[in-house]
DNA sequence: GTGCCACTTAAAGTCAACTTGAGGTCAAGC
DNA sequence: GCTTGACCTCAAGTTGACTTTAAGTGGCAC
């Protein structure tokens, strides 16, 4: 019922080296070997996909692998989960700016950008509060 | 009236070896030297904030040098624009569900999110369609 | 039983985005 | 007039996230 890293690879879209890297840095793990073979079971996939979604979202490995463990201990800070999900929220509302912004540059006929009133405002909208990365990664400490 | 590197530095949060190398980058340029020293229009500050958002966004700098061109001239092909905008707004869309299943799994008292139905339903629909930073890379080609 | 091929490890290489270091320049204050 | 400090250049180093390579292993088809 087992998968090994070819499997797993295929089904994920990831390299095995990648699998590998993963399973070294302690993201994921295997539940055993046939042989030298990794065995994976299933729920690694859900696992990977948790991770491209963290990816997403901007966190490190090492970030990712804080906040969601492999062996299936969630073992996390609910504070910091919602702390997470507000930097997102925050993320989400620069990103909405940031694509109001190309979506009127698209259409806006003056000479540059910057010059463009409205334009100036979608981005000052945007960057109200930069450097968020950053300060969730602060936030780590 | 115009800046030096010390003083765009200190009011952009960015380190002085960042901005000679975004200028070596070519994503932003000085109006000329004082002696030896860059000046710098004030407006590449407004310049430096759309960079910072583009970064957040997931760009790399290359594919922000040609969204945003450092002389002001927009040079920027509309539809690419728009592809960008639908872009982000489908990452908006992939961050929205990350931050429910954030949310979800600081309330959730089940033992492993993974098993949780609520938080792996959120899970699948935040991964529809993974890839995006790749993909848009490649529709740069 | 042997050949193949997907796996294994460890180490080195790559790429983006910076950062650091060494050595040099110049304007200003004392 | 000399030091100081902010700037300069160019080259090398760092970090994160992989990818590649070289050399080896082992289960399965024939």
């Amino acid at each position: 019922m087992d998968l090994d890293i070819g499997a797993v690879a295929s089904q994920s879209g990831l390299a095995p080296a990648t699998l590998r890297y993963y399973e070294q840095r302690g993201l994921i793990a295997s539940v055993g070997r046939r042989g030298l073979r990794r065995q994976y079971d299933p729920s690694v996939l859900d696992q990977l996909a948790l991770i491209a979604l963290g990816k997403v979202a901007g966190f490190s490995l090492d970030e990712i692998g804080r906040m969601f463990a492999p062996d299936g201990e969630p073992r996390i800070d609910r504070d910091r989960l919602q702390a997470r999900a507000d930097a997102i929220d925050h993320q989400i509302w620069r990103l909405g700016a940031l694509r109001d912004g190309l979506r009127h540059a698209a259409r806006c006929p003056a000479p540059s950008h910057l010059e463009c009133p409205s334009f100036r405002r979608l981005m000052n909208l945007a960057t109200r509060g930069q450097r968020s990365r950053t300060a969730a990664a602060e936030s780590d400490a």
